[in-house]
DNA sequence: TTTTAATGTTGACAATGTTAACATACTAAT
DNA sequence: ATTAGTATGTTAACATTGTCAACATTAAAA
């Protein structure tokens, strides 16, 4: 009988229950009145809190680059592997969190919410987008070390994004379908990203 | 004063008004009582037609997928010219496709018409995705003519695929944003599936 | 000509995001 | 401690959407 008139923690209640439906159902499925009514309240107390539904996505979009932040960021620091060994993991783990989370990787990466991801991030912002600077260090840091072409690392890196983020989207929207060869798929895109596919 | 009651051409022209309007504003946009405004019918004509949005959004994706087929098909045929350079074509007008229509790629490439699509559409057969199946033939030959490396060309036809995909999405969800050197991006993107990014 | 099938229309329903008007609880100043 | 003010929550209502049922009109078939 704790059905105190204030929730309290309404707010990041809220977020927290929203991200968890987009994990589940795909951020489609988010309903306001549905999930007021697994929090306990009233349809419209939400407004109390964000100025539209659009306005909580930006925080549900936020949330959720902490997760795939979280599970990158890690790796850029093992500084006792080598870079090629780092962007392999790098991609590896950005691949996986893809796969694992479909529905929050769309959230993420989809176009119908850039709007809202624009409104809460700059990706343009090393300190945001960190993920994608640190890719671009490595490849600087791999070209002064020899492994790398030397090339505009910028290139290089959305290079490699569009690899991996190419893999990803194929697979997680059912265009590629063969079971259990995810891993040969990875690969064969890391092999062709280091020595191409030409012969000799 | 041409009104009659019987519009005689409902189904085919429902299909390409809902074209048009995922052309402009993506099929998102599409609302059954505004498509029956436009061609001056009632609301619910459409359902003498098609047993529902999702039934129609089918018949739309046909439409869509006629129209990439379309910039594709021709290039395959182009015999005279070295298969690097038909690939090369191909890929090029892959992604002017989708740089051009975006709404359209996102329809036929998206998830969430993948029911649809599915329904409508059988990828594994070759008769279908002919673009897909030309390019994998397209990596036979150049196997066999000892230009690419020997390797599964389903493997390789998918890395490729997913480079270029990549590239797409990246640039029309606005997480690239690189003025006018959308060139110098595809360009580094073939350069690397050629010849990889390893230095030597 | 009569019957049947094809096609089109109108009215209604439930679900959704949103707003306005009202209600309750917490906070701070007197 | 009382009071005023603010933060938070509730209820009722609206417009929009896809869909269906019941009815209307035209075309095709017998």
């Amino acid at each position: 009988m704790k059905q105190s008139y204030h929730h309290g923690n309404l707010k990041e209640s809220l977020v927290q229950a929203a991200l968890q439906i987009v994990e589940k159902e795909g951020w489609h499925a988010i309903t306001l009145r549905e999930l007021s009514a697994q929090l306990g309240t009233s349809r419209s107390a939400i407004y109390r809190h964000f100025d539209s539904k659009e306005s909580l996505m930006q925080a549900v979009i936020f949330a959720g680059f902490e997760l795939l932040e979280n599970t990158i960021a890690p790796i850029v620091h093992l500084h006792n592997k080598s870079v090629a060994e780092r962007l392999n993991l790098m991609g590896h783990a950005y691949l996986e969190f893809a796969l694992q989370h479909p529905n929050i990787y769309r959230m993420l990466f989809g176009h119908e919410l850039q709007n809202e991801r624009e409104e809460q991030c700059d990706m343009n912002d090393e300190t945001q987008a960190t993920g994608f600077y640190a890719l671009i260090k490595l490849l600087t840091e791999g070209q002064e070390s020899g492994f790398f072409k030397k090339n505009d690392p910028l290139l290089q890196a959305i290079t490699i994004w569009s690899m991996v983020h190419g893999i990803a989207n194929l697979l997680i929207d059912g265009h590629v379908h063969i079971q259990d060869n995810i891993e040969a798929i990875y690969t064969m895109g890391v092999q062709t990203l280091l020595e191409g596919l030409s012969a000799k």
